[in-house]
Formats: structure tokens, sequence, C-alpha cells
RNA sequence: GCCCGGGUGGCGAAACCGGCAGACGCAACGGACUUAAAAUCCGUUUCCGCGAAAGUGGAGUGCGGGUUCAAGUCCCGCCCCGGGCACCA
């Protein structure tokens, strides 16, 4: 066969269509002897095209399921949609489109690229969240937790988005403003809405982290131990003259002695109480200007309500003031006020002229006279009663429990992270599976009425009321228990129930008795490896960690966690920007697959940074991972005739079989460790470089195996030629199910050790010697060395290192 | 302010355990092939000196110190860039 141009339209198109007709090719085995592994991508929101960033998330995730195929794993490896959402609503409004059928056609155009792609998905296991099928076990599941008291319905204050036309989930502001709309601020709105207790579970996620160390990224586990936010302190108890009594959270009890006020939150139950007149007026535009604020610094204000309260340890009266700096959802929503301690105190204080007294003193300091700035640190108390000269972490202990002796406190634990409010004013989602009875109450849909379909003709308008509240046939049913007249919920899940369980249902995703087997569950997780942007690192991710352990507290699952192990891969740049529709800068996967086919995009995505690093897409980089499979497939399809001739072993042979095996290390390595996919490239471009360079001197028995390994250590990152490769050799695939090359660590080995000589640590000449060399003799040669002479010629040698088989320093002077 | 990353040629990057800084690729330049071009193959390219050249000397991994025979890598103190959290009591 003469030598072939490569032409990626051809072998793309070919053996996509027959992988695309085999579909038990990237399915698992049952019942099979094999190790298992789970290998999982974050699944697309079908917006209808996939970009480079898609391509690059998915390589690598494809990378790993080739490789383990090929090392002897059962791999599941599948892929789904993450279908529910806003898009699709909005484009039905403009378009006058059903949600369904925008949703639907997007879904076949991605799965068409995925399919181009040539990706190793198990495509009978494909999961779509806005089926019946799916959402049923949202629902099932949700009520589940209502059963538990881990999904009820409250009265509170609530971030909306107007754009959305909206509620979001805390997880879901950004700087202020929504995640969607970078430039939209957020609202506070008072409203009745579900929500999941996660806070029930605060605890045992913050702990848990511990045992995702070494698996999870740092960096994620950081960002989900703030999102947390736990804090250790105490509540007291402030009485009023009034009688009622006033808890404060503090992480500083032992500045107690140090209070000069109390402070309210402005939503606060006794403002509500006693606020009249002027103090109710100034409160409400108080709160009324927070709601519309956005982040930032906020100038403090507050007013003094008239009332006061009794310090319990030293009975002191303080007054009693209302402030915005002070946050409802937070603590107990009171404050005492340290100024003398606490930096956004002293700012308080020293504006309204309240008193600031210190009580805490530097170790190795004294009690200033007059307070200029706040000490925070901890230190030694004073003035303090009992407590006066003990150091404040031990008289943060004993003054709570001295709180909780005379039963006005006790040391508390308070968390930033909040339940998570689930209710979506919005039509494509899943129905949230309840009835509002006049006489029974709020009503879950039993078991067996499941699912809650949604009305399949809404009418959309975007306008912030639940659009299925306008459909009398969905809402007017009678209430499950007591068979009056009631009215159905209206509202929908936010999308993220549907994605904080999806990997769970790949394992089992026809099941119509359950939201998944058990049986099946145990054997495939925890989920191997988990690979998504980190874009999710607490929204996503920190979801169906609660899910896991919500369905393992109903019974269901025996893991804790869903993931052992996390990659978090980074953004595509172009341009100097990340790749959006808002900058322009998207590069499509289909442009990408007409013009240099997917095997390039891939290797390009995999070889121009580490994954886990942002990656800077430029066509002529791309230009240059098509030139080099260019490259291994001319000279694979000009060698092909030669594969089988005899001859003598040559030097030549020799040497490329040691950059064989030594890059046969390398790219095992890469995968069984850090995935620097960008250096098992190159390793393999050096190999291919040291093929030509040899070209003409190696033999038929050489060509054949050296060209067999080549294409199996290529065919995780571009399996489409090498596939081709394969199949032109004359060689049984499918590739992913052939053995992993062998490393043999003799084939690699080089003919002798290069050490090299240095004086006074600079590099000045190099020895190459049989391994081994004994120290005494590397350092004669050294010394004798034609180079390094010089350098050494009329000093004094102080000493000598060796290091065996690499170098010898020698050290002089003068 | 607190918590994570990161800072190396013209560019993307490599150097994994402290041991030859810049592998591999892009771009640029030169050569071969060609009537010519494209494609392909081969070569050069951190900076500053000296040299016609082969070579050869010095400097160099954000800045300042330190440890060490030896530092991009370890330690101390800074600067800059990116990300997360943030009146969280």
């Amino acid at each position: 066969m003469p030598e072939q141009v490569y032409s990626h339209q051809e072998i793309e198109s070919k053996w996509s269509a027959r992988w695309a007709a085999d579909p038990k090719l990237f399915a698992p085995e049952d019942d099979s002897p094999k190790p298992k592994f789970y290998v999982l991508e974050m699944l697309p929101y079908p917006s209808g095209a996939l970009h480079i960033g898609h391509v690059r998330n998915y390589s690598i995730g494809d990378a790993l399921a080739r490789y383990k195929w090929m090392r002897g794993f059962n791999v599941l490896h599948p892929m789904g949609w993450d279908a529910f959402g806003l898009p699709a609503e909005n484009a039905a409004i403009k378009n006058n489109r059903h949600p369904s059928e925008w949703t639907h056609s997007n879904i076949e155009q991605m799965k068409r690229q995925h399919r181009r792609m040539g990706f190793s998905y198990d495509w009978n296991r494909e999961v779509s969240t806005c089926e019946p099928e799916y959402y049923k076990w949202n629902q099932w599941f949700f009520i589940r937790m209502f059963e538990k008291g881990l999904a009820y319905r409250k009265q509170a204050l609530l971030n909306w988005c107007n754009e959305c036309a909206t509620v979001l989930a805390n997880e879901q502001v950004v700087d202020g403003c929504c995640w969607r709309h970078e430039d939209i601020p957020v609202e506070q709105k008072e409203l009745t809405q579900w929500f999941i207790k996660i806070t029930a579970y605060a605890e045992e996620l913050l702990r848990d982290i511990g045992n995702l160390q070494g698996g999870w990224p740092d960096r994620v586990l950081a960002m989900q131990t703030n999102w947390i936010g736990r804090s250790e302190g105490a509540e007291i108890d402030f009485t009023l003259e009034t009688g009622e009594k006033v808890r404060v959270f503090t992480t500083r009890v032992d500045t107690i002695y140090g209070a000069t006020c109390v402070i309210l939150a402005p939503e606060h139950d006794i403002v509500k109480l006693y606020a009249t007149g002027e103090i109710a007026a100034a409160v409400k535009a108080m709160i009324d200007k927070r709601a519309t604020q956005g982040p930032g610094d906020v100038e403090k204000e507050g007013i003094f309500t008239g009332l006061y309260a009794i310090n319990p340890f030293n009975a002191e009266r303080v007054p009693v003031w209302v402030a915005n700096f002070v946050l409802t959802g937070y603590g107990t929503g009171a404050i005492m006020a340290v100024p003398a301690h606490d930096e956004r105190d002293f700012e308080f204080c020293t504006k309204y002229g309240i008193p600031i007294v210190p009580v805490i003193r530097p170790a190795d300091g004294a009690l200033p006279d007059a307070v200029r700035e706040a000490f925070g640190d901890y230190g030694v108390v004073e003035n303090s009663g009992q407590w006066s000269g003990i150091a404040s972490a031990e008289a943060r202990k004993q003054m709570a429990a001295h709180a909780k002796a005379n039963g006005f406190g006790e040391s508390a634990i308070t968390f930033r992270i909040k339940d998570w409010g689930i209710s979506r004013q919005r039509y494509w989602g899943t129905p949230i599976p309840m009835v509002h009875c006049a006489v029974c109450g709020v009503v879950a849909v039993p078991d067996e009425q499941l699912p809650v379909l949604l009305p399949p003709d809404p009418v959309l308008k975007g306008t912030g009321q639940s659009p299925l509240a306008a459909d009398e046939s969905f809402v007017n049913v009678p209430c499950p228990k007591c068979s009056a007249p009631a009215r159905r919920e209206c509202d929908t899940m936010d999308t993220f129930v549907d994605s904080s369980w999806y990997f769970y249902r790949y394992c089992d995703a026809h099941n119509n008795e359950a939201p998944f087997d058990p049986k099946k569950i145990a054997y495939w997780f925890p989920i191997d490896q988990y690979i998504g942007g980190v874009e999710h690192a607490i929204l996503h991710l920190i979801y169906s960690r609660f899910w896991t352990k919500m369905m393992r507290d109903i019974g269901l699952i025996a893991n804790d966690e869903p993931a052992a192990r996390l990659f978090t891969q980074g953004m595509v740049i172009k341009d100097g920007a990340k790749m959006s529709k808002n900058k322009g800068n998207v590069v499509s996967a289909d442009d990408m697959m007409d013009e240099y086919g997917a095997d390039t995009g891939r290797l390009f995505g995999l070889f121009a940074a580490p994954p886990e690093r942002d990656l800077d897409w430029t066509a002529s980089g791309a230009e240059g991972a098509y030139r080099f499979i260019g490259r291994v497939y001319r000279f694979v399809t000009r060698s092909i005739d030669r594969l089988d001739t005899p001859g003598a072993p040559t030097d030549a042979d020799r040497k490329v079989l040691r950059k064989l095996h030594q890059t046969i290390h390398k790219i095992t390595n890469d995968f069984e460790s850090r995935w620097h996919f960008n250096t098992s490239i190159a390793a393999f471009m050096e190999l291919v470089n040291e093929i030509y360079a040899n070209e003409a001197q190696l033999t038929g028995a050489t060509l054949r195996e050296v060209l067999e390994k080549v294409v199996l250590l290529l065919a995780p990152f571009t399996p489409y030629v090498c596939e081709e490769m394969w199949e032109l050799m004359g060689r049984p695939g499918p590739v992913l199910k052939q053995p992993w090359p062998e490393y043999n660590a003799e084939l690699a080995k080089e003919d002798g050790a290069e050490v090299i000589i240095q004086v006074n640590g600079k590099l000045r000449g190099k020895l190459t010697v049989p391994f081994g060399t004994s120290k005494e003799e590397l350092e004669r040669l050294a010394m004798a060395d034609e180079k390094a002479r010089p350098f050494i010629e009329g000093k004094a040698v102080v000493k000598v290192i060796v290091v065996l088989d690499k170098l010898v320093n020698v050290v002089v002077k003068g």
C-alpha cells in the first residue's frame, strides 16, 4: 500500500457509523469477572450545540474510559441530558414553541454531535431528566423527604431574579446577582416556598470533606468548607426590662463583659413587637434599602429602640439597637456588640457614641486606656469577674458552661449554609407533588398516583406567576385524604434536584418500579471518577452529596458519598476570554469537526495544557495536532507492506524499541497518576520523531511491533484514526478491547548512564559510563575530564559529591 | 480581610523525589523537493558577550533574603494575576 493522505472526514464517518450500529460496543458487561470502573462526566444542558468546552470535558473522560477498558476493567461510561430549565421555557415564549419540542430537538442535535465525536458512551442508559419516567422519582424522593420532615414549607425572604421571573437558591446568587444573569441584581421577596433541609446534614457534609481529601481537588473542598461555614460559639439570653428574652449568638462569649449594647436585625420579632412610629418607619426603610441594595460596602446604620436589656453575666443594663449590618438569617438575628474587640461593632459604636469597654488584653500586654481600634485576637480576659486572668480560649468554654448551668444560655454551633429553596414559579420543571386541602392542610400525592404529569398545553408568559396555576384542569383535584375539592401545588422544582441523583439512574435507567435497584448501585458506586467544571463546586456538588446521604438514610444505598474522585477541568479560553455566547467567541464542535475532525479536536485539547488548567484554543494549535495525526497516519500506511519483511535486527530497531518502552512507561504513569496528557502526548511525539529518524533501518518485525503499540497508545486520545490503522494492519478490533501495551523495563534501559560533571554546582562536562560505575571511578573520571579540568586546576578541592549514575560535583576554593 | 490556585522564551508549556532550565508543540527563519506554490522532510531559534565557524564565557524561572555541594523546586518576607467566601458576630 502506498502512503495515504490523512482524510479525517472519510475515516471518522466510516467508524462513527460502525460504532453506532453496535449498541453493545460501549456497554458494560453483566456479571463480569473484571473489576468495575465508573467514569462520569457532568451531564450537559441541551442548549442545542456542543462547543469546545464540552469537547474538552468529554475528551478527558473518554480517554480515561478507553484506557480503563484496555486495562481490563468493566467500564460504565454513560451520558444524559439535564433537560429541564429556563432556557427552554424562554425560547418557547419567544418562538411560540413548546419547551418539550425545543428541548427534544436540541437533544437530537447534540446527540448527533456526540456520536460524531465518537465518545464511548453506553447510549442504552441515556437519561433525560424531563421525561416522566425520570421526574416521577424526583417526586417520589420529595415525598420521602416530606415524610421525614426534610422537605417543608415556610415563609421566608427569598432571592428573586426579575429576568428569570422566579426564586433562586442561595447557591444560585453570585456577587448579589443571578447566576444566569450576571448584571441583574437579585431582589429579596417574602414568599411561602418549599425548602429542603440540607442544614440537617451540614455537620456531616462538613465532616466527610475529610474523607474526600486526596480524591477531590483541595480547591473544591475549601469552597465547600467555606460555604457550609461552621462557627462554634454560644447563645446567651439578654433579658429585656419588658420581660422578653433576646437571645444573641457570639463566637466570643469571653468578651461579654465588654458588651455595651444589643443589636437586632431589622426583621427581628422584638422589633416587630415594640417598634412604633418613627422607629418603625426607620426600620422599614432599612429593610427596603437592604432588599434593593447590591453587594459591596454598605454604610452601617442603626437606631435606638428605646429598650434596655440586662447582661446576664454582669447584670449591666445596655441599650437595644436595630442595625442594618445584623443579618436575620444567621445565628439568632441578634448580637451583643463588643466594640473593643470587634471591628464592625467598633465602627458602629464609634459612629453612635456608644461606650467602648476593653476586657481582653494581649498575652504580653496591658489593657489600653483608650481604645483606638478593635483588638480582635485571643488574649487574656480582664475586668470580667471570676474569669479575670484566664486565657480567651479557656474562658469561652467556662463561660458557656456557666450560662448553661444558670439557664441563660449554652454553647451553640451555627452554619452559614441555609436550607435549599426549591420552589420555582416556572413551567419546565418537575411538578411538586403536593395538594393543598382546606381541611387536611398540605397533603402528599400518594405514590401510586405518581408521576404528577406536567400539563401538556401551558400558557407561558414569564411574568413570575406559576404557569401551572392557570391550568384549571391541573389545579383542581380532590384531596387524597378526604376527597374534598383541593388545589395542587403549582410551583415546580429547581432543576438542581434533577442533577442531584441522575448518576444513580444510569445504573438502572429503565426501572419502572423504583428509582433504581439497590444491588446495581452497590456494584457501581461510588463513582470512580467524576469529571466536570469547577463552576459546580458548591451548587451541584454539594446538593449531590446531600442527596446521597439522604438516600442512604432512607435505606436505599450504602455509600456515604457519590464520587470517590473528582476532577475539575479548566475553562476553554479564546482570544483572551472565556468562551461564551456573549463574547461571540464560541467555537462549535460541528465547525471544529468539519475543519479538523474529532480526533484533532480531542488531541489538541489534551495536548495544549494540563487538563486542570485553562486552555487556549488556537486554530494554529489545532493545525499542529492535525499535522501530527497525519504524520503518524502516513508513516503507518506506507509501512503496511513492510510489516512482515524478514531481516536481522538492527541498531535502529533497538533504539526505537527503547524509546517505545520509555513512552509506554510515561503514558501509563500519566494515566495512573496526574492525567497530564499534555506530557503523554509530548512523549508520544518524541517517539514518532525517533521512528522517523530511523525509518530506513527498521526491520519488518520491529515495525509491526512498534506501530501496533503506537496505535494502542494513541487510541484513548484519537480513537477514530487508530481504529482505522489497526484495521489496515490487519488486526481485528475494536481497539478499546485490546490489552494495553506492557512496559518492559529491560528494553527501556539506556546503554549507559549519562553523568554530568559540575564544578561548584555549574555544569562543566558530561560522561557516559556503564550503570553502577563506582564513586571512586566517577570522581577520577570527573577530575580528568578535559572540559572540567580548567575550572579545577590550580584550586583547592574542598570536597566531591557523587550521585551514582547521575552527577559529580567538585567543590573548589580559591 | 480570610481560604485556594498561579507567575518559567515571541506564544501554549515541560522539568513528577532539590541534581543538565526551556522537552513537546505553535509562530518565525533557513535548507531540501518543486517550473512555481501548497503539502512534505530536515535544520535553527532564552537573553547578552567573544568568534568567520565549530565553539566558548556570562546572566536568567515575579521581587528581596535564607538553607544547601547544588534551588524553578525547600524556608522566611513581599509584589502581581485568577478563583472562592465576606458586615456570618
